[in-house]
DNA sequence: ATAATACTTCGTTATATGGCGAATTATAGG
DNA sequence: CCTATAATTCGCCATATAACGAAGTATTAT
């Protein structure tokens, strides 16, 4: 019952959902999250941590950074609803100019970006 | 957006799940929901009204009585997350003594039970 | 060593949510 | 018509949650 609050907690809130559905186009690090959110770094960090004690995401380090990805397909409980997540969320607006606006944040990254991405991008 | 969260805003409450899990054997009486839960009316009727504007439970009135059964079939949003909490709780502890306790509700019924539920088997 | 970067943790504050009882609505029965 | 029952709505209070900034940790660069 625990796990399964846990997901639904985890899914109630808005901000949580739309990190979410920008990690379905791949991973990304928690400033990249910052930017696109538009909140303090604090506040996502806590977002993320929540997100990951729910199962329904998976963090590698790399140096500085930390990168946030979806959970694992042998997550049953997590892969269902986050693919449930995704079949209702495909069309929906914001989630769209999210996905749009994440495209143009790593494309022009090499220089434009907030510097913990730049420098991000220039290691790897 | 507000659908999604307006469902997964009524999945993150434990008493709610509950009620949504009790329903799977078919559809109940407010009474026996307040009697299952034991909670106030007031919070009960609260709560049901937030799985009812989610979208995942429907009504029916029948003469004093308002009985809640989960949403119909034709509602895939909903019943897809119903079938994933009922695959992720069917062998939760408090769920499963939920579903007994149900049970011997309904059966006992006849003479033992709240005034609104005996009075209702009656009526039915 | 010192400074900067990328996150996280902690403490605080504002708002949201869950709980209750009292009042209200709707229906049924005396 | 008046009372009883079933459920809801309203107003209140306690707790939970989301937000922030400041301080702390870890890693990299100078």
């Amino acid at each position: 019952m625990l796990e399964v609050l846990n997901i639904t907690k985890a899914l109630s809130d808005e901000n949580r959902v739309r990190a979410l559905m920008m990690l379905a186009g791949g991973e990304l690090c928690v400033c990249q999250i910052i930017e696109m959110l538009g909140l303090a770094p604090s506040t996502v960090s806590k977002h993320m941590s929540i997100l990951r004690q729910a199962g329904l995401v998976e963090t590698r380090k790399e140096s500085r950074w930390i990168y946030y990805r979806l959970a694992d397909r042998n997550v049953p409980k997590a892969c269902e609803i986050l693919n449930w997540l995704q079949k209702h969320l495909k069309n929906d607006k914001k989630i769209l100019d999210d996905a749009k606006q994440l495209r143009k944040m790593q494309k022009m990254s090499k220089d434009e970006l907030c510097e913990c991405y730049r420098s991000g991008k220039g290691k790897i």
